[in-house]
DNA sequence: ATACTAATTGAAATCGCTTTCATGAAAATA
DNA sequence: TATTTTCATGAAAGCGATTTCAATTAGTAT
């Protein structure tokens, strides 16, 4: 009892045209007669016809499907990004295969694969890492790649960020205008790039500047949530820090509460500064202090250089930095 | 510069086999003389042949794409389903096309449409809410719909669910045992049957148990979202309610923090009890108890009949009820 | 009317793979 | 050794569209 698809035949059959016509009624081909056109639809409204966009893929080669990698949908931080990317590419009529990777290079160069396979017309790739493999399989994709929210320090990738280091520059540098010689900075892995060449870049800039000692051992790489910044929160307490810069809002949440549950009063006896601006820093008591993002809108913007990509249109600019804002919340000080 | 695809006609030609054979190796296909499959697996290798997913979707009528519906991503409880369903798919070689559609009836019959159109396999949905409309488009798809979180009280599509009316009563009940005697409701829109007829009816089975009147006055309609938990906070206060059970976790999160910020005491004059267990519930202060659900295998199960259904296997049951739990923390006071 | 250009159509080739069916070769049975 | 079966393989017909190119019609300017 399997239902019986329509297929452009039968409605060129049924309106005695061509295959041809229908497809280019169906494509809004402005070649078409209007009497015609409109002979054609009525039999298209009649039949209920559906164009099998599988068909229509392997002759156009053209999928009108966009692949996007993301370490994991539910990473809030990603996966605002991901709405931003949906939401434009629904506005573009593409459809949009998500596939989490986990950030595992082996992981990202299989969903890679099987994106091409799929003959996706592009890729968004989202990830805190990109190794060499990862770039050289970018470079043999045939279809377009976009960076959103990720960097790559070789640059050759169109990517959206914000100027991570200045951001982290700035907020540090607003903690040591409050007086502070000891701040923690509690990232992920550094082996990650985002990590290791941005936030420590801009870390180190603003003791620089302020000429503070750089001391390695107020460095910390954890895990990106909730229950690693429990578990670091001693560790921050014995270092004799008195402000923190953390990479991941979760993990700045972790601290904090594991702070105040020790005693050690947020903001007065150690300032908090997190990164992404994500509802976790406005739940948390107290709330955080952030760098913000324009997360949909990085998203967003990738997803629109994606289009003109795969229009084989000329990017304005290859790097686009979206600008980055610094959100005050009782985690710190008034300032000044 | 286009690159060159290599198909398996090249295939075919370089190992001297026919089109055929090249297409068993790849599938795996057994009749295939050993000698022979190594041969071709050399020239595969050699020249670095992928193949291609669309022409064999569109031969095979097999696109090995399920398509998922989501509110939103960025909503952490279907974000969690939704990993949960695409770890499955990918354990099967299936690929998640993903859509949101903002819980809006019209988007979400277009979307399934789109996904139609592109062949998927299989759908799984998850929304607030299923009217006719959208019923109906379930029972006109070729392809099978397993719903996952979401509940469709005519229950001939297959899902996957916790029992909320019993989760909820046992919840209520609890907060009744603890001498509790107006309870308030907060829920999202009462259009959604999972509140309307599940949560509703649970909050009403417990009042009826202990003999409590029903009152309408403490039942709320909100947004689910953490903004629209600080608006409601004042009008729960003024209720004289001393409890109140939540359907949304951020939500529950505004109320408590404007609780306490307005002299409140969240779990002494006000006991509050959420739903989802998302990682909310651990970061704010009080930590909030709540239902627990199992997220991702809610996701996992769904997906994994999916794949029953895709194959034209029979399903068990059509109806998975998951067990549920309920976590104690801070926002309610030790029981009994 | 006549010739010429522009607007509409249709025929047929493709897109890259799966799958059925026929066939020759090899293995098993008599 | 003759006869069946079983294995391996290839030829070719789709799958359901797009797209090129030629043919037909309609329009417009002599």
């Amino acid at each position: 009892m399997e239902k019986q698809t329509v297929t452009i035949y039968d409605v060129a059959r049924e309106a005695a045209v061509s295959m041809a016509t229908v497809s280019r009624v169906v494509n809004g081909n402005p070649n078409v007669k209007p009497a015609t056109r409109k002979k054609v639809l009525a039999v298209i409204e009649r039949l209920d016809y559906r164009p099998n966009a599988v068909a229509r893929g392997l002759a156009s080669k053209r999928s009108t499907t966009v692949g996007v990698i993301i370490p994991d949908v539910t990473n809030i931080y990603f996966a605002s990004l991901a709405r931003g990317i949906d939401d434009i590419a629904m506005m573009y009529k593409y459809n949009i295969i998500l596939t989490n990777s986990d950030d595992a290079g082996e992981q990202e160069v299989n969903v890679l694969n099987t994106l091409m396979a799929k003959q996706v017309d592009g890729i968004i790739f989202m990830g805190n890492h990109i190794d060499d493999k990862l770039r050289a399989e970018f470079k043999r994709a045939k279809a377009p790649v976009v960076l959103a929210g990720t960097v790559d320090p070789e640059g050759d990738t169109p990517s959206v960020n914000i100027d991570y280091a200045a951001a982290v520059e700035e907020a540090v540098t607003n903690l040591i205008k409050r007086g502070h010689k000891k701040i923690a900075l509690a990232l992920g892995s550094l082996s990650q790039s985002i990590n290791a060449e941005y936030r420590l870049t801009g870390y180190k800039r603003a003791l620089n500047k302020a000429k503070l000692p750089y001391d390695d051992a107020l460095v910390y790489e954890a895990g990106y949530s909730y229950d690693a910044g429990t578990k670091l929160q001693p560790v921050i307490a014995d270092s004799g820090a008195t402000a923190v810069f953390v990479g991941d809002d979760e993990m700045a949440a972790g601290i904090i509460n594991a702070s105040m549950e020790s005693g050690i009063n947020v903001p007065n006896d150690l300032e908090v500064v997190t990164s992404n601006d994500t509802i976790v820093t406005q739940i948390t008591r107290p709330a955080i202090t952030s760098i913000t993002q324009p997360l949909y809108d990085i998203g967003a913007v990738a997803m629109r250089m994606l289009t003109k990509l795969m229009n084989d249109k000329e990017l304005d600019e290859k790097t686009v930095t979206l600008p980055y804002g610094i959100v005050r919340r009782a985690s710190t000080k008034s300032a000044d």
